[in-house]
DNA sequence: CGTAGATTTTCTACAGCGTAGAAAAAACTC
DNA sequence: GAGTTTTTTCTACGCTGTAGAAAATCTACG
């Protein structure tokens, strides 16, 4: 069709940081499903492919995303007590999964690639090593502690982690009573569970769990 | 195109179990991104429009597969103490999730949706009990301890608990010792790391941590 | 054995996707 | 102002999920 016009081309001042900004925004608003390069490039006014030229590929993208919010998370006040230390630390991540659902969940797709928060790491060892955990169980007991938290964040924004519906407390009230007479006894309480309390009652058990890996 | 043979239809014994079946194990051979349902009905020798008439679409197979292989956790001896019942399960946990890593990777896209695995959830439930938890605080002690368990196997098969590469190492070493004192001492013994001694060592947490949350 | 209806599968077609490769526009260099 | 480099656009390809219609088979009943 030779009647289109073709638009100019040529640096517009398109860069890694613009592009991803749009990015985790549209991302946040359409969800995983409904994010597509086209539609970014839309969005930020230029070509899809002109994205391309700043990453390798979507993945590519996806990642910088990843990164981009990791690196929100607020340092620590390191004169604090090592519980405040991961406790706060801690909620901040969460803090930040609550408010960039779709985008932290892309950090799961890329954790065995540069870390690259080290800053937040060696906070971490110091605290661990201010609990008195051993330096040869320091690696150890920072991966299980950081896993249980992102796992937690996951967990939430998944969706897991919620007031229990009724057509669901309905479904465990229907349990045969001599199988399951411990779900059916609470199965109640789940009505007015509270995400907060159950992150807090995590770290109370990491923490209170990390203390005594120290003795 | 008039020439074209048209393969016989109507009724082949398909079923939610053969497709499901096959799907796992596709899925675990080609990765999330290299799977399709055309690739998946060539496999089971069937258009990929039948498979969509057993499943709703997509997501709906997805489920379906997820659920499989959760089916596939082993019931827990009632008899021994709380603390090896939870450590128990969540080993098999680590074991699925190392056994079918892309499906069980899956599991995270639809926690938010019937859970079912009840008889499960009412062997942590006793356990809890049994530590001393209080009822009230059983809910969100459980979630918190599946939540830790997910994020654990997530971590693993994501690739973020494993032994350094070298150029990780030498990254960390790059970094300035005045404000990097313990990474950098630390960073040689992550080339060592044993991924099994991370998981028991966040279950020794967990169980200690709930232990004194019963107190 | 036949035929009506329900069930299961195939076929066709479409809109959308990521991205390779070529062309073009703008910016920079001398 | 010509030549080069950087950035963007355009075109095209193969792939995806799936809606909708058509066809094949199975089931029930006379």
């Amino acid at each position: 069709m030779p009647n289109t016009v073709r638009l100019p081309a040529g640096p517009r001042g398109l860069s890694k940081d613009v592009i991803t900004g749009a990015a985790v925004i549209l991302l946040e608003e359409t969800g995983d499903a409904g994010f597509s390069l086209r539609k970014l490039g839309e969005r930020i006014g230029c070509d899809p492919m002109a994205i391309l030229y700043h990453f390798k590929n979507k993945d590519g993208l996806y990642r910088a995303m990843a990164d981009a919010i990791t690196a929100r998370l607020s340092p620590v006040d390191e004169d604090r007590r090592w519980e405040d230390r991961l406790r706060l630390h801690a909620r901040d991540y969460r803090a930040l999964a609550l408010g960039h659902p779709n985008t932290f969940a892309l950090t799961q797709k890329f954790l065995n690639t540069g870390v690259s928060d080290f800053a937040h790491i060696e906070m971490v060892h110091r605290a661990l090593k201010d609990a008195g955990i051993p330096d040869a169980a320091v690696p150890a007991v920072c991966l299980a502690w950081y896993a249980s938290v992102i796992g937690l964040c996951m967990a939430e924004i998944g969706g897991l982690i919620r007031p229990a519906r009724e057509t669901e407390i309905a479904e465990i009230e229907r349990l045969p009573a001599d199988s399951f007479p411990i779900m059916r006894k609470l199965a109640p309480s789940y009505r007015e569970l509270d995400a907060e309390a159950v992150f807090e009652t995590a770290n109370d058990i990491l923490l209170h769990g990390i203390r005594i890996q120290s003795e």
